[in-house]
DNA sequence: CGCCTGAGAATTTGATCATATTATCGCGTC
DNA sequence: GACGCGATAATATGATCAAATTCTCAGGCG
């Protein structure tokens, strides 16, 4: 831990623990985000904490509003439309990519993270399934090795997050997206399209569940 | 200016100057950017520098090395597809959005922006040229009103803007892109259709140019 | 004799913090 | 309901410490 401490600096790990919070829901939509009150809460500096901040606004996790004040973006439908073509177009363009590049090692991980998945939707447990859910795309884009598509799903993620997570702290997780199962088959055989195609229809149904919560004002 | 000073915090104005330093090709690919040399060069504090360069790092415009120095990435053919993809899908997409929402007094703001490119064009003026057609694409695009887009197109062309200025410089403006014609008629005739597809044979020319460039070992 | 190499000092640069300054918000009063 | 006052939080600076690069110079090798 102290080697570590002596390699990461304090602002990268800050960021990638507000991130966290971010993506994983600990932060709600609306909520306001201090730089004091995260001082106190990560008990870090105040300059680590001013570039966390300024990088997550930068990615679309925060909002910076016109009185200095920084919060937790709301989902509008209208935003939400246009983080789903976003995600539509870039995160199966990624997952062909990564199509050509996977090994057994990589495929036998993913199965792993979608049992994690799986056993965390009988469960309820939605951290478990957020985690999970995410560390399964993002292994799988990973392997891409496509360094701007990367970015640009991550900060997507970040922007759909807290929304997704209101959704199913609303209706449970029985009623969340699994078509890794399809995912994974398309892998084994070595369907590029195919995959492609499994990750869009994943993607697609979770918009369709935060489209639906937000249609009726639930969120 | 004092009244605006008062308004706009020095960070907002230090990561604007910097960023355009950046997207107009002030800062060369590789050429390394300290935070004490912006410090003199930009006459602002440490602070807002520093998240100014944070912020520019978070939407790709700038490259974090392992050494915690930062530089203006290389575009390399590898980035370059992944740039074209995303400015082909996202763009268009902008655009068309835009086509409805569009008055007449916008479509000859963006007449007047045309004749600045070409003029510049004609005139070899390269700046000049990266200015008017940034211009061009952004006023058009701001009036889909589609934040979450317009940030992804703003960081592709921070992504893309050193390298096309090198280009510039090295083969003049004469072979450059202008597709704004084909985009003004189908502005005029409200062809939302035609218009994505005149703004995606455009960003097609540019990212061929850019491409031959690369390619040929230019830059 | 000149050149390459490498250890170590000096300098440059980045990271973090403490502090002063300034703007904003909430509340009480008129 | 508007105005002013105090509390709170953000902005910005400079100082200090740590890390990395560069420079220098001595020694070994061709």
């Amino acid at each position: 831990m102290t080697a570590q401490d002596r390699k990461i600096p304090t602002h990268e790990l800050t960021y990638a623990r507000l991130r966290d919070m971010v993506l994983f829901g600990h932060l709600q939509p609306g909520q306001p985000v201090t730089i004091q009150g995260l001082i106190s809460d990560l008990d870090a500096g105040m300059t680590p904490v001013r570039e966390a901040i300024r990088r997550l606004i930068a990615e679309g996790a925060l909002t910076l509003l016109g009185n200095r004040r920084v919060v937790v973006p709301h989902l509008t439908p209208d935003l939400l439309d246009q983080v789903a073509f976003a995600r539509l177009t870039i995160e199966p363009r990624l997952a062909e990519l990564a199509a050509s590049r996977l090994t057994p090692a990589v495929i036998a991980q993913l199965e792993t993270l979608d049992q994690g998945v799986d056993l965390a939707i009988r469960n309820g447990d939605v951290p478990g399934y957020l985690a999970c859910n995410h560390r399964f795309h993002f292994t799988l884009y990973d392997v891409s090795d496509a360094g701007v598509l990367l970015d640009m799903a991550q900060s997507l993620w970040l922007r759909f997050g807290p929304s997704l997570r209101v959704v199913c702290a609303r209706f449970g997780t029985e009623s969340l997206p699994d078509r890794h199962g399809e995912a994974l088959a398309a892998m084994k055989s070595g369907d590029a399209r195919g995959l492609s195609q499994a990750i869009r229809n994943d993607i697609a149904q979770g918009v369709d569940q935060v489209r639906a919560a937000l249609a009726s004002g639930e969120i």
